[in-house]
DNA sequence: CGGCAATACTG
DNA sequence: CAGTAT
DNA sequence: GCCG
């Protein structure tokens, strides 16, 4: 048993014995049989669970009582926050804040990530955000080699990366990326609304190099054009103050229609962010008049001079796969540009309607991040054999439909140890 | 060495 | 269908 | 690029 990472145990009255190992042995815990089941459900040591915590609360009594023989090298504090650290391999598991206590790291690696997506590498690209939400996840400062050695997804040479960046304080790819030329125009392509690696890479083998180049040489799409127009309000982060206040505006708007409707800000807005790209908007009718809104409000919010353009208008019926049947998919969305009223800027605003049935899912699917969303769906799939949408969540297993009133049933129907708050979502 | 979320529009 | 968006 |  020395040397292993568990022990497992029946009798838990053996507390003087168990003591004895844990305290001088490498094992990290003493569980009782049920940890094991407990753990594989959700792929890690689920030490933070209440019903284990016996085994914690025994671990902090003896670290108190060898902290009174030698003075501890971390602080209180910092000694506290290591019991909080998740490993899981599952970040949607793990609560991730927007801002984290290594952003300098992340703001290295994220420019890694970036410079992938932009040569087309989306495989690429997401391991470095999978590496980057671990990062992000880590509630301390990372300034110790031993740190990093089980931080999930991050392999071989995120790794190597990593110790450059604590041994030096930078990351050398990450200035050469920075100043290289096609990464800087590819960049600015794709700071286009409507525009891709792909075609950015078009563009760029074509010879462009600036914004002017594409205005004048380049046939743009609807999207693409809106996208140019904007470019420079587009590509600035608003504050919460100014996202907040477009979205009590259209949610005045919305509730002027009829005060049954429930508005709900989602995206980064829920999230909390500190700084946001757009303003996300769910709605939902419990008598489910929900369908007309759209064809109400664009137009009233038009002549308002809120709304000035429109990206995309989905429709009620998307249904020309007429196949499909008992799932009434009356997502209505709505893409456009509102003028923001505190700033006069222009900005990106999602609608969502939804059923009152779907709600949840759409509260869940909508609320993001993008790698959240990920990582949640691929655990659905993978260890529940669930299909997750933003519109359900299907057992494969009992071949149903699982309902859920709110955003907690689906999360314990996965299994989560804990609800994961919006504000923690940002992965 | 395969797989990596899921879905819907534009053109 | 590829590309982009959420 | 990482994981199983």
């Amino acid at each position: 048993m020395p040397g292993a990472d568990v022990a497992v145990v029946n009798d838990l009255t053996a507390y003087e014995r168990i003591k004895k190992i844990i305290g001088k042995s490498k094992c990290k815990a003493v569980v009782v049989p049920k940890w094991i089941s407990q753990s594989i459900d959700c792929w890690r040591a689920v030490l933070s669970t209440p019903k284990f915590l016996i085994f914690k609360k025994m671990k902090r009594q003896i670290r108190e009582s060898n902290a009174k023989e030698r003075t501890p090298v971390t602080s209180p504090k910092a000694k506290r926050k290591q019991e909080d650290i998740n490993l899981s391999k599952w970040e949607c598991m793990r609560p991730t804040p927007d801002i984290c206590e290594n952003q300098n790291l992340v703001e290295a690696l994220k420019v890694l990530q970036e410079q992938r997506y932009l040569i087309g590498e989306q495989m690429n690209s997401d391991a470095y955000a999978r590496a980057i939400a671990s990062i992000k996840s880590y509630p301390n400062l990372i300034d110790n080699i031993n740190q990093i050695k089980e931080l999930p997804n991050v392999g071989e040479k995120i790794h190597s990366l990593l110790i450059q960046f604590i041994e030096t304080g930078k990351i050398i790819m990450v200035n050469q990326i920075l100043n290289n030329e096609n990464y800087k125009i590819l960049k600015l392509f794709c700071g286009i609304h409507g525009v891709g690696p792909t075609t950015a890479g078009k563009w760029l083998k074509e010879g462009h190099k600036t914004l002017e180049d594409v205005e004048k040489h380049v046939k743009l799409n609807n999207a693409q054009k809106i996208g140019l127009k904007y470019y420079h309000d587009f590509n600035e982060l608003m504050t919460t103050e100014e996202a907040m206040d477009i979205f009590e505006t259209i949610k005045k708007q919305i509730l002027n229609l009829d005060e049954g409707f429930v508005v709900t800000a989602i995206g980064g807005l829920r999230r909390k962010k500190e700084s946001h790209n757009d303003i996300d908007i769910l709605v939902t009718h419990p008598k489910g008049l929900e369908c007309d809104l759209l064809d109400e409000l664009i137009p009233l919010l038009t002549n308002k001079d809120i709304v000035v353009e429109t990206i995309v208008h989905y429709d009620g019926n998307i249904g020309t796969s007429s196949s499909s049947d008992n799932h009434f998919d009356h997502f209505n969305k709505w893409y456009g540009v509102v003028k923001s009223p505190l700033t006069g800027k222009y900005r990106r605003l999602d609608l969502v309607m939804t059923t009152t049935k779907e709600y949840p899912f759409a509260l869940l699917g909508w609320t993001g991040s993008k790698m959240f969303e990920k990582s949640i769906r691929r655990y659905a799939a993978e260890i529940k054999n669930c299909k997750l949408t933003s519109h359900h969540l299907l057992d494969l297993s009992k071949n149903e439909m699982v309902e859920c009133q709110n955003e907690e049933e689906i999360f314990e129907y996965l299994g989560f140890p804990n609800f994961v708050q919006p504000e923690f979502r940002n992965c």
